[in-house]
DNA sequence: GTAACATACAATCAAATGGTTGTATTAGAG
DNA sequence: CTCTAATACAACCATTTGATTGTATGTTAC
């Protein structure tokens, strides 16, 4: 099982960048296919700029990638970022299912001795 | 299945709640164990005041709950927040399937007619 | 080669964020 | 009853964010 390899900035760059909705439309759109920086920035009702900033952030969080293809720029989902978000969300499932399993032994109080202190 | 019934604004707020490396630990302290609010901002070096706001950032985006436990307000994290931002996680990952079953069709290039226009 | 298109990037600005200190309120301890 | 602990909340400030416009650069089409 492979730790995930991301540092709290990292971390913070990859939910930030899903706290938007036009960005989170971009990665909607862009792992479904492939589409160019002037094509999405057509379907917004903001400046060619402001979506080329969204771009740039999704692009920091590693959530899309942007390859040239003659003048244009496609821009692609990422979905492995996408996984390591699901992983981190998992976590903390984790820590919860550990606060059931304390409640499960508070309640088995007749219980021997705990598996170890 | 009961589909997400969370605005847009909902969901910014979840994500941007989330992009935080104080707030998702408090996220993770208290899904684990409640915690008073005073007993989270001892254990972090900003003022009392700004664990508050931390607290109360989650609290809107209901990743966390509070309640009154004499004078103290005891903070809950709130599992059931983090499965919707799950849930919102699963939905990327099936429009990437709809880019591979496309892809798919087309490399059955010899294929009959494609199932509908 | 020149015009038009696609992109990049800097400067600017208002609003939101993340922190501070200070003051008020409420509940428990003695 | 009074002191103190726990919290709430307002005012303030620096930085970041999300948007704008304007300018520069590279690419394709003609």
């Amino acid at each position: 099982m492979v730790v995930l390899e991301l540092s709290e900035q990292d971390v913070n760059r990859l939910f930030r960048a899903l706290a938007d909705a036009t960005r989170r439309d971009i990665v909607r759109r862009t792992l479904v296919t492939d589409i160019s920086v002037s094509q999405l920035a057509d379907s917004y009702e903001m400046s060619f700029a402001a979506v080329q900033k969204h771009i740039a952030v999704l692009e920091e969080a590693h959530l899309v990638t942007k390859a040239a293809r003659g003048r244009e720029r496609m821009v692609r989902g990422n979905l492995v970022r996408i996984h390591q978000a699901q992983r981190l969300l998992d976590h903390f499932e984790e820590l919860w299912r550990s606060r059931i399993e304390r409640l499960d032994s508070l309640l088995a109080e007749d219980a021997p001795a705990p598996p170890d202190t």
